[in-house]
DNA sequence: GTCTATAAATGGATAGAC
DNA sequence: GTCTATCCATTTATAGAC
């Protein structure tokens, strides 16, 4: 019995544009934003540059939509948490634990991580999404340290939106780290967070 | 007075090779190791790229004096928190000042860092040299940890590499994040940092 | 939606003259 | 050490046929 087989979900075969997002946001996790070209998906998918470009005239038309796929994607990814989560650390464990399956394993970055690999050369208009992008997530995190400072799962007199950078920053140096020193650190350094800011 | 004046060092003009490191350095910090090409180095000496290639026929063996560069630049640092250090809390001190100094203020990352904007791209040999400073780096932060905790300055039964990796990763981060939100989070997250490890 | 063809710029690299 | 000239692959992008 699979929990996710609710609904019986036809399988469709995925359109083109989405077969490319689908790609790209693989390669954009791998090598960043200009880490991939049209030739790349083109090959990958069978067909030419100037099919890739139907569908996406421009490659900042791509990279905005690699944006709205990163959105989704971590609204999904959040208010399962949310749903699920039996505390505020597990939570933060549930975050976690969807680094690990959906980056560390595939030593990958997360897609926002990713786009600052080549921050200063993306248009304005993607900078500005990956800001919003950021913030919805500190957003998100610095309302579970608070709830968890309130209920007394973390220590007292922390600043929670401090608190919520020190999480996410550790969770994505490490992530990044992991590509050459391997899993351990990454695991390891989050326990040390846990020990930090449980009383 | 000026105790850099010390003695009293003659202002000799960099060589060639000198400003195509110095050049490249600034550029790697800006946009990583593939975000910066012979063209660009030319343009800024006012030379042709076949006398870049002169100095550096091959780009990874820039890439290679970039990593000694920067094994210098980090050297240097260290001795000198080390030697200046008031007590190991200053030293960590010291070592965010200077990141703010050489990195925050200039929008730029720590040029170890900004080889990981790349990392998949690079050729093995200057990947390993990357983890070698990596591993100088948190060694280093690793000894102030532990050195810290035997003297009751930091809270007792920390695991110090992992302190040290969650310090080197939040300060990191913060630098990655500066560039699109600001200064502040970068001093707030050092701010709580100190203020969960200090009893 | 996909293709062929093509453009103009860039990136890394080399040969050989001065 | 620097230059001119050249090479070849790649990158983004467009025009127009099927």
């Amino acid at each position: 019995m699979n929990a996710k087989a609710k609904a019986a979900p036809k399988i469709e075969p995925l359109s083109t544009r989405q077969q490319i997002i689908e790609y790209s946001a693989d390669m954009l996790r791998a090598n960043g934003f200009e880490g991939f070209s049209y030739l790349d998906i083109s090959r990958h998918l069978g067909i030419t540059k100037a099919s890739v470009h139907h569908h996406f005239p421009k490659k900042v038309d791509l990279g905005l939509a690699l944006c709205d796929w990163t959105q989704d994607w971590f609204e999904q990814g959040i208010s399962h948490f949310d749903a699920k989560a039996t505390s505020n650390w597990n939570k933060l464990e549930r975050y976690v634990r969807a680094a690990m399956k959906h980056s560390l394993n595939e030593q990958k970055l997360c897609p926002i991580s990713a786009f600052y690999s080549d921050l200063n050369k993306l248009p304005d208009s993607i900078k500005e999404r990956v800001k919003a992008l950021d913030d919805y997530e500190l957003d998100w995190v610095t309302q579970v340290m608070q709830d968890g400072i309130e209920n007394n799962e973390f220590t007292a007199n922390q600043n929670p939106r401090a608190l919520a950078s020190l999480f996410i920053f550790s969770c994505k140096g490490a992530l990044y780290y992991a590509r050459l020193h391997g899993k351990d650190l990454f695991q390891q350094t989050m326990k040390q967070f846990e020990h930090l800011i449980k009383p």
